[in-house]
DNA sequence: TCTGGGGTCCTTTTCCTT
DNA sequence: TCTGAAGGAAAAGGACCC
């Protein structure tokens, strides 16, 4: 199953952390040895969750997405283990009417043109005999949990980007330098696989940006070490596209420059990229292309903002859907409300998002002399932030945020 | 047949104060 | 009292990521 890995539990109890000669950095209490950061990615992490709890649907076009409707009902199978409903029991996309989008897709389904971000509607037309599966993301959490668990059981450095991704310092973990990372690299994926059932993809490197780019090297279930010796011939191939930061904006703007790999942007003279850019991405995009990154692994890290938004069935009218408009406003207010305060948090800052009917968005906030948490307290602010945007177009989707956060005391949970 | 939801961070604009 | 510069905070928008 686990091809070129082999598990070796006693891998590294001979690992004195032995010191690179000429390797110290400068600054108080830096390492003695050199960086090494690894990025691991959970290879097609909601697809191959749903498939451990339907491995009857492997080899099959899967579609994950849509949520709100229509697929739970052959889903709830009575006694039945999950594992033993016939796949014809499955929903499907054919006939799929309402707005939602693909989250993910198996690569069965990619065959037929369908992936990610795809609108339900169109992926019918292209795939009617698709499953379509809702997102379920307690159960991408719980599995999130545990591969997390297993990773800093070995390696306590880990800084948590989402739900299937994580940056690890392997610089002082024992082994951690051994083969530039690839033993403590396979351990990890090896320990991981043998917790959950899942692959993960792994990259080793000498920073941040490096790593993330060497986790998509190989995949799925893949390792790739980058030395900084390996710029040149490993990163400079790759489109500008690959470096984690430079989106489709960005992007467009080089093409039309002339720069289309990593390499080119490197031969750039640093002040054209200033001119061009500004002189804080221009900056930037210049490190990143030579493989410059100094950011470190960031253990723990306080939430920024809040906030709870929903798409409408179809587009609402300020004035002539006032009634059903201001219920999902309440409901807004109230889920955020009660997200504030499960995890203990309060905000001076009160925001709405409006999208209209022709896709542009705005949004309006205000910041409060006090903090709030309170559904009413967001609901009356969220209010006049309301009232001071533009409400003659159709409404597509409404959004409430709290902002500057500030942690509150619990009431079940007094410090 | 258009295009989800929950975030972070950065830049620009606007407003206020000195 | 008016004007302008400078700087900070808040507001708004946008790019990007998972």
């Amino acid at each position: 199953m686990l091809p070129n890995v082999q598990h070796q539990p006693s891998f590294f109890d001979d690992e004195a952390p032995a010191l690179g000669a000429g390797l110290v950095r400068e600054g108080a209490g830096s390492a003695a040895q050199p960086r090494r950061i690894a990025h691991l990615d959970m290879d097609a992490f909601y697809a191959s969750v749903e498939l451990l709890r339907y491995p009857q649907l492997k080899g099959l076009p899967v579609v994950i997405g849509g949520g709100r409707r229509r697929v739970d009902n052959a889903l709830q199978g009575g006694e039945r283990a999950l594992a033993d409903i016939p796949v014809a029991e499955f929903p499907t996309l054919s006939g799929y009417s309402g707005r939602g989008v693909i989250t993910t897709a198996t690569y069965a389904a990619r065959q037929f043109g369908v992936g990610s971000a795809m609108g339900l509607m169109k992926a019918a037309a292209l795939c009617p005999q698709a499953v379509l599966l809702p997102v379920d993301f307690e159960e991408y959490r719980r599995f999130s949990r545990a591969f997390k668990a297993v990773i800093t059981e070995i390696a306590p450095v880990m800084e948590d980007r989402g739900v299937d991704e994580v940056y690890i310092d392997f610089t002082q973990v024992p082994g951690g330098q051994r083969e530039g990372g690839l033993a403590l690299a396979r351990l990890i994926q090896r320990s991981v696989f043998d917790a959950t059932g899942l692959t993960c993809s792994i990259g080793v490197a000498p920073n941040k940006l490096l790593a993330k780019m060497a986790s998509e090297l190989r995949k799925p279930n893949g390792i790739s070490i980058v030395q900084e010796a390996d710029l040149t011939k490993l990163i400079w191939p790759l489109a500008c596209r690959k470096i984690n930061g430079v989106g489709p904006k960005a992007d467009k703007k080089l093409t039309a420059l002339g720069i289309h790999t990593i390499g080119e942007l490197a031969a750039q003279p640093r002040d054209n990229l200033l001119r061009h850019f500004g002189k804080s991405q221009g900056a930037w995009l210049h490190d990143a292309a030579w493989g410059r990154d100094e950011r470190p692994v960031v253990t723990e890290s306080e939430p920024v903002s809040m906030s709870r938004e929903t798409t409408f069935e179809r587009d609402l009218h300020a004035v002539r859907d006032r009634q059903a408009l201001s219920e999902v406003f309440t409901r807004l207010c109230e889920q955020l409300a009660a997200d504030l305060q499960r995890k203990g948090y309060a905000g001076r800052t009160v925001g709405i998002k409006l999208r209209y009917d022709d896709f542009t968005s705005v949004t309006r906030d205000m910041t409060l002399p006090t903090l709030v948490a309170e559904a009413s307290a967001i609901r009356q602010a969220a209010g006049l932030c309301l009232k001071r945007a533009p409400l003659t177009k159709r409404l597509r989707l409404l959004g409430v945020r709290v902002g500057t956060l500030a942690r509150a005391a619990r009431p079940d949970q007094p410090s």
